[in-house]
RNA sequence: UGGGUCGUCGCCAAGCGGUAAGGCACGGGGUUUUGAUCUCCGCAUACCAAGGUUCGAAUCCUUGCGACCCAGCCA
């Protein structure tokens, strides 16, 4: 991957790491990690942290690992673990190490032990509800809890029973003794500790005590000697607490937690909760549902890797609330298709046209470029017949002002073909249109007419050489820009998202599309294969995103 | 009305006391056998507001205003 070929943007976490290197901190070492918690599937809002994080450890030849905070086993699965690796490789990275948290339940045990033995910690017999009346409000400090001042050895006792299994789940909890009166929240002793006794999917029946993130989030930081701890705004309130446990342990290594906005990508939503809201009531196919922001459904629907990286580049490193426009996206995957995508004719909605001049079993191959702009990319063969199929947009009996396409009277080009002129609108018994009848201009092949210009250029498919397909138009899941903000998102719902067009026709050459490829169906967007409903030969194609559309219709 | 953070073009975003980069979007011209691509041009006398410091302020100071986050035994 070409990480640095460009003077990549500024933005204020690579300043600090260049200072950091200039200043020799951490021995001029950038260790960074990726640690998402295995609950859900990664969407676009994590591409954003893990370009972030794998990116700066390219950028300044360090390291970065994959960690899973694994420490609510409740709601985590091997399921998750499995697509967040997958999905990150399709992204374009590798890690250095892969850990989880779990590896860490041990020491970090060891570490409790310690902070009780130094007076820090505590076991609580307070209930939840309890906990949460004494913790306070915002504007009021919290109370102390009455087994606050338990003794040293009467806590080691207790801690060491949790763990044993001898106290059942939520009867007691370890605390952090910091501080219950300060302003913020996050150091009103909070629970470090607690019993849940739950199958965890990687340490099985071998626990009853689970780790809370604060604690042991910096602990894993730490112990995997992680320079710079990037993570999203709203952990900026618990930072204190990240440098509190650490200070107090005096571990080797104390790493920098920086913050950084997260992504909020406009008509869609990240909320994990919410994404897994949509699967589970079947709103969408599935977490890899070409309409999910997830990376599972970006790639489903045909975005690439380097479209997304590149996206995550432009949206820019701040710490500023902000909303992105579905455009900035659109561009870099239009972008990464227009140079790469192969050019091909697929009929989406058939017109009948019929070359009543064509002679009647004659058939020509034409040779179609593939790119029309890398010639390297090399040409296909293209029937050429009497009867061909058109899009029924591209033709008009009241054509619309500047309509550049075919009329009755009119001529139009064929793109890498004839010039045609439509004579005759045949209709059926209702009244629709059924079919054209049309002459060509023999000498049209590869040259202009001359004497008169020809402005239109239609797609087309030969009848009886096309193949069946089945398109799926997918557009924005959401009709407003902001979804999160309704009161019901599912409210904002589109109903029209997904276009299944069952009945089309493309050109004979798509019959071996490749899965690996992405093609534009000329004047219509970008597709692919779909990755599961392309089975024994059934030919289904997904709308990656629409061709630009800069016709403006008056 | 506690604490934390943030206010630069429609949307992002550089800028770090020397006189407002860039991208997306948008508008207009050119090329084009995709109404695509490509290309050229245009697009903030102004940086949340008001004061102040300075020869000089988006950048420093003061006071306001607005937005976001925090009261899980979630991460």
């Amino acid at each position: 991957m070409s990480t640095n070929e460009t003077q990549l943007p500024a933005n204020f976490i690579r300043q600090i790491i260049a200072d950091d290197r200039a200043s020799n901190k951490h021995n001029g070492k950038v260790a960074t990690r990726f640690p998402p918690e295995p609950n859900g599937y990664l969407h676009i809002g994590h591409a954003k942290s893990i370009c972030l994080n794998f990116g700066t450890a390219l950028e300044n030849n360090g390291t970065c690992n994959l960690r899973f905070d694994d420490t609510n086993p409740e709601k985590e699965s091997v399921e998750f673990m499995e697509s967040i690796q997958r999905d990150v490789q399709w992204l374009g990275f590798t890690w250095d190490a892969l850990y989880h948290a779990s590896d860490y339940f041990e020491q970090l045990y060891e570490y409790a032990i310690q902070l009780i033995e130094q007076g820090q910690a505590y076991v609580d017999s307070l209930s939840a509800e309890q906990i949460r009346t004494y913790r306070g409000t915002l504007t009021e400090p919290g109370k102390e809890s009455p087994d606050r001042n338990r003794s040293i050895a009467e806590n080691l006792e207790l801690f060491k029973r949790m763990r044993a299994g001898e106290f059942a789940d939520g009867e007691y909890v370890l605390r952090a003794k910091i501080d219950m009166t300060s302003p913020n929240i996050n150091m009103r002793d909070p629970a470090i500790y607690r019993i849940r006794r739950v199958h965890h999917h990687r340490t099985g029946e071998a626990w009853c005590i689970y780790p809370m993130y604060d604690y042991t989030h910096c602990i894993s930081d730490a112990i995997e000697g992680i320079t710079h701890s990037l993570c999203t705004l709203e952990f900026e309130d618990h930072r204190p607490l990240y440098d509190w446990v650490l200070e107090q342990l005096q571990t080797p290594c104390h790493p920098q937690q920086i913050e950084f906005a997260r992504l909020q990508l406009e008509y869609t939503i990240v909320s994990k909760r919410k994404l897994n809201q949509l699967v589970t009531e079947n709103h969408v196919s599935g977490w890899d549902d070409p309409r999910m922001p997830t990376l599972a459904g970006l790639r489903r629907a045909g975005f690439t890797p380097k479209a997304i990286r590149d996206f995550c580049e432009r949206i820019g490193m701040t710490k500023q609330n902000s909303w992105i426009e579905m455009g900035v996206l659109e561009y870099c995957i239009r972008e990464d298709l227009n140079e790469n995508a192969l050019r091909a004719m697929a009929v989406l909605q058939p017109l009948r046209v019929i070359i009543t001049n064509y002679p009647d079993n004659q058939i020509e191959s034409l040779e179609i470029s593939n790119h029309p702009q890398r010639p390297e990319l090399g040409k296909r063969i293209v029937p050429f017949a009497k009867v061909i199929l058109i899009e029924q947009d591209d033709f008009a009996e009241i054509p619309p002002k500047k309509y550049k396409r075919l009329i009755l009277g009119g001529e139009v080009r064929l793109r890498g073909s004839y010039v045609i002129k439509c004579n005759e609108v045949i209709k059926d018994a209702e009244g629709n249109i059924s079919e054209l009848h049309c002459t060509y201009d023999l000498d049209t092949l590869g040259k202009n007419p001359e004497g008169r210009k020809v402005r239109g250029v239609i797609h087309w498919v030969s009848e009886q050489h096309a193949h069946a397909a089945e398109v799926r138009l997918y557009s924005r899941l959401f009709s407003v820009p902001q979804p999160d903000n309704e009161a019901n998102f599912l409210n904002a719902l589109s109903r029209d998202s997904l276009e299944v067009l069952a009945d089309c026709r493309v050109e004979a050459s798509l019959s071996n599309a490749n899965i690996d490829h992405r093609y534009q169906f000329e004047r219509t967007g970008y597709f692919c294969l779909d990755a599961i409903d392309s089975i024994n030969g059934k030919l289904v194609f997904n709308r990656t995103v629409t061709l630009r559309d800069g016709w403006v219709k008056d």
